[in-house]
DNA sequence: GCGGATCAC
DNA sequence: TATGGTGATCCGC
C-alpha cells in the first residue's frame, strides 16, 4: 500500500509499513502473496541467468536489430493529434460528499471492514487507500468513516459526466464510470483553443454541471495524456506539449510505474535490471529485447519512446461474462452448489439480456488459504442457467475433494 | 485450448 | 474477526 497514487505524498510509508505488517503476519492471505512474491524473485533470476549466457555474436545481434527497430518507431512517430484523458477526483467518495456535506471534513472511505474501494483525501493523509482491507484503514485511522457502495448514486453522476464529454468528442471513450479520453484535435481546430485552454474549459463544465472536480492531462498519446491527468491531481492538470523532445523529456525522470500495464511484478524484474525510470527504460532496450516475451518487448519499446496509443482503439467486442462470490470458507457442498447455481442464474439472465451465448463455462475457486483455480468446459453454446450451472457443478465435483473454499466464480 | 498470472479500475 | 468483483491479456505448455 505504499505507492504514488495522488494525495499520497506525505503519508508515514514506515507507519503504514508496520501496521500492515502487524495486521497480516501469520495470515493465509500474506502466505499467498509472498509464495507469488517468491515466484517473481525465481523468474527474475533466469532471466539475469539467461541474459548474463549471451554470447557476444548474439549481443550484438541484439543491438543490431534494436537500433533498426528505434529507427521504424522513430520514422512512424505520429504527434498530429492532441488527446485529453480526464479522471474524476475521489469519484465515489465526492459522489456521497455531495448528497452528505459533513462528509466533506472527516477521513471517510467507500467500502467496508473487507475492503474499500476508493477514500477521499482527508483520510489518504493517514494513508488510506483503495484496495485496502477496511481492518488495516482503521487500525491507520481511528475516525475513518465508512460509506456503502451506491452504484446508482455513481450512475447518475456519470451519466452527467458523459453529457460534458460528448460535448469535446463525440466518439469518446470511457475507461471506467470515472474517466474517459477525448480526442480533442477536432476541437481545437473548431475552436481556435490550446489543449490546455481546452483541459481548463471542460474541467469548468463538468464541476458546474456536477460539482465535481476532475483532473486532466493534455498529451499527443493516449497513453501519455493519462500519465498527465495524474500529474497535478486532484483538480489540476497538466499539458505535455506535441514535440519528441517535449516528450522524451517527460518521459526522463518518469518512474516506469506510473505507465499504465506496468504493475508491481513488471517493476520488480525491471528494477532487477537498474530501471526505475522511462529514462532508464530507454536506454536499456537492448536489455529488454533480450530478456523479456515479446508482447512485453512491444509494450515497453513504445514506452520508452513515448510512441503507440495515437489512435482510438476500435471498440471490442465482449470476450466474457462472469459472477463470483466470496463467503465465509467452507466445504460444504450443499452451500457451494447452491451458490453456484445463483450465480449460474445471474450469468444466464445477463446473457439473455445481451443477446448472448455461452460457448465455454470456467468455473473458478479460491481455496481458504487463497489459493486460486480455475477449470473450464466447452459447451454447445448456451444461454440457460441449467446448462451453465451444471457445467459448473461438473467441474467442481472433478475436484474433489477441494477442501474449504472462500469464493467461487462461474 | 487450458490454466496460471498479471493488470486496471 | 476480517484482503472484492469484472474483464482483458499474455505466456508456457
Amino acid at each position: 500500500f505504499i505507492n504514488h497514487k495522488a494525495g499520497m505524498a506525505g503519508v508515514d510509508q514506515e507507519r503504514v509499513k508496520a501496521v500492515v505488517k502487524e495486521l497480516t503476519r501469520g495470515g493465509q492471505h500474506h502466505r499467498e502473496e509472498s509464495r507469488k512474491d517468491a515466484n517473481t524473485e525465481e523468474s527474475i533470476a533466469k532471466m539475469k541467468e539467461m541474459y548474463a549466457s549471451l554470447s557476444a555474436t548474439r549481443i550484438r545481434e541484439i543491438e543490431g536489430s534494436v537500433r533498426c527497430r528505434i529507427g521504424e518507431m522513430e520514422a512512424q512517430r505520429d504527434l498530429s493529434r492532441t488527446w485529453i484523458h480526464v479522471d474524476m477526483d475521489a469519484f465515489f467518495a465526492a459522489c456521497h460528499t455531495l448528497e452528505r456535506p459533513e462528509l466533506a471534513s472527516v477521513p471517510m472511505a467507500v467500502g467496508g471492514m473487507s475492503m474499500i474501494s476508493t477514500a477521499n483525501y482527508v483520510a489518504r493523509k493517514a494513508g488510506v487507500r483503495s484496495a485496502m482491507p477496511g481492518f488495516v484503514a482503521v487500525k491507520l485511522c481511528p475516525a475513518l468513516v465508512f460509506v456503502r457502495q451506491d452504484f446508482e448514486l455513481y450512475q447518475k453522476y456519470a451519466a452527467m459526466l458523459r453529457e460534458v464529454w460528448r460535448v469535446y468528442d463525440k466518439e469518446f471513450d470511457c475507461g471506467s464510470l470515472d474517466e474517459a479520453y477525448l480526442d480533442v484535435t477536432e476541437f481545437m481546430s473548431r475552436t481556435g483553443m490550446d489543449g490546455g485552454e481546452v483541459a481548463a474549459k471542460l474541467r469548468s463544465d463538468v464541476e458546474t454541471k456536477t460539482r465535481l472536480t476532475c483532473s486532466a492531462g493534455v498529451a499527443p498519446t493516449r497513453r501519455l495524456a493519462k500519465i498527465c491527468s495524474d500529474w497535478n491531481k486532484p483538480n489540476g492538470q497538466f499539458v505535455l506539449e506535441r514535440s519528441r523532445e517535449a516528450v522524451i523529456s517527460f518521459l526522463s525522470d518518469l518512474p516506469v510505474r506510473k505507465v499504465g500495464g506496468v504493475g508491481k511484478v513488471l517493476e520488480g524484474k525491471l528494477s532487477a535490471f537498474q530501471i526505475r525510470t522511462c529514462g532508464q527504460l530507454r536506454q536499456s532496450l537492448n536489455v529488454i529485447a533480450a530478456v523479456f516475451t515479446p508482447a512485453t518487448i512491444d509494450f515497453l519499446f513504445s514506452v520508452a519512446l513515448g510512441t503507440g496509443t495515437e489512435q482510438r482503439p476500435p471498440d471490442a467486442q465482449r470476450k466474457g461474462l462472469g459472477h463470483e462470490r466470496t463467503f465465509a470458507p467452507t466445504s460444504d457442498p450443499r452451500f457451494i452448489e447452491a451458490k453456484l447455481h445463483g450465480l449460474a442464474e445471474d450469468v444466464a439472465k445477463e446473457l439473455q439480456k445481451e443477446n448472448l451465448k455461452a460457448q465455454t463455462v470456467t468455473l473458478k475457486i479460491k481455496k481458504s488459504n487463497f489459493e486460486v483455480m480455475q477449470r473450464q468446459l466447452t459447451v454447445p453454446s448456451s444461454n440457460a442457467a441449467k446448462v451453465i450451472a451444471e457445467a459448473a457443478i461438473l467441474l467442481l465435483r472433478k475436484e474433489r475433494p477441494y477442501g474449504a473454499l472462500r469464493l467461487v466464480g462461474v
